[in-house]
DNA sequence: GAGTCACATTCACACAGGTTAAGTTTGCGG
DNA sequence: CCGCAAACTTAACCTGTGTGAATGTGACTC
């Protein structure tokens, strides 16, 4: 059920409920597991939003297509990650969500997404927290393909993959997981296949990069950080504690309401 | 003091606060104006947030650059938005912010902002919102950037800072501020000023547009929108009322806690 | 173990958009 | 209302990435 949970949100969600909230989530979790095959659609653009989403295992992607059907995937949300917040926010969801291979999301209904919060007291400040951290990583995106060129987008990518994963290696490299296709990653770059195939090979000669297995194997984190000028400021790995402390600042009106 | 209010925000503020509310927000910003000159840096990437900060006047830019002066604008803020939510979420900011031209912004400190928030029970909600229709809009950008080709970038970017200012003509068309240099519409979209040059020109051939005296004119709005392939779903400019009770909904938990 | 499918790879060629470098126009500060 | 800087425009040339189509390769199925 647990999977390897991310960094940027597993983790901390373990470290900042108490056990019994950790136990009420994780069982909420469990108890709403559902599959989807590898590129199924799971919420589509315009939809009324109707389940709050956890990855449980597998990638989710975001996506937008255009009428003539040009497609770009705007976010992965990787194992233990909310997928979005709509379900407390929007009428009508601006963009669509499907499976980048199988994948096992937990889809909470309304009526226990709400007793679930009202068990757990810090889980919506922790929700909020998440969507701050995505909003950091969709701009990070937009500079990445409004700016880079195409070997470095391909390297920034597979940093910030690596690093949502394990965290900044201090030394050396390693692997990750690394479940998109050469033409996935291509949606997601806004390049084409046929130039990120090109581009990939770039970089297995440069820095000894290898796709394979849906394994991502980084053999030295710092030069592919250096052909990508990857800084990891935007994943605000760090300060999650204290962000839960903030968000309950910003909401400490409604508890004297 | 107030100038021309976007939709998307500052109308909505007015609708949704009581009148008492109201007045100690518009009280609160007329308080902590500050002007900064065309260009001038307010936040630098890095840097601890130090403030709440409003759009009074004028527009702001959110921007990052590449070590190598690459520099990509991820959004724009009008007037009558709040920049970002980065004093009550982040430790440090992961993106820089500045002045498009002449510009004044309520500078909210972190004392002023708590006993705000604890007088304007909604007002925490609302700011929520704004986040969320921030983020609908970054994911826009990306898709933009992404996607489409030159001319539909900039007709799309047309589009959207018309129907921030004034929502979705009827039919027909209109006029809006556009406070954009051809080089920082470039920065904007991931083109070149050059390009940029090319592409307005076609629009104004195709379509008439004009951008003059800071200002954009738009004869035919459907036909801006065909050719951008405009969808205003992202900019969600109906539901807000809505989804105030939503947001309220999900921090529920802690009015019991 | 032949057939199928998904994915990666390669090639030849085309073009949207980048680059560099002049001009020209506009508008603001004094 | 002058002078200067910022913004816009034009031109010639170049290149990174897209296009379309074919081939290779490994894995799974019946």
């Amino acid at each position: 059920m647990t999977g390897a949970y991310s960094v940027t949100f597993g983790r901390i969600l373990n470290r900042l409920l108490s056990s019994a909230e950790w136990m009420a989530w994780e069982a909420s979790l469990a108890r709403n597991a559902r599959d989807y095959a590898k590129g199924t659609d799971i919420v589509r653009e315009g939809e009324r939003p109707a389940a709050l989403r956890v990855v449980l295992s597998g990638w989710a992607q975001k996506y937008k297509q255009l009428p003539d059907g040009r497609r770009q995937i705007l976010a992965l949300v990787l194992p233990g990650q909310p997928c979005d917040l709509d379900l407390f926010t929007v009428g009508r969801t601006d963009h669509s969500l499907s499976a980048v291979r199988r994948l096992t999301v937990a889809e909470i209904g309304r009526q226990e997404a709400g007793s679930l919060l009202r068990q757990c007291p810090n889980l919506a400040q922790l929700l909020c927290w998440g969507e701050i951290v995505t909003a950091a990583i969709q701009r990070e995106w937009t500079i990445n393909i409004g700016q880079r060129n195409a070997i470095e987008r391909v390297a920034q990518l597979m940093c910030e993959i690596f690093a949502r994963q394990h965290g900044i290696p201090v030394s050396g490299g390693g692997e990750c997981d690394f479940l998109l296709t050469q033409g996935q990653l291509a949606e997601a770059t806004g390049l084409t296949q046929v130039h990120v195939n090109r581009t990939v090979q770039q970089l297995r000669r440069r820095c000894a990069v290898e796709l394979r297995n849906l394994r991502l194997f980084i053999p030295d984190f710092a030069e592919l950080a250096g052909i990508a000028a990857f800084n990891a400021n935007y994943l605000h790995l760090d300060g999650t504690d204290r962000a839960v402390e903030r968000v309950t600042a910003l909401f400490r009106g409604i508890e004297r309401d």
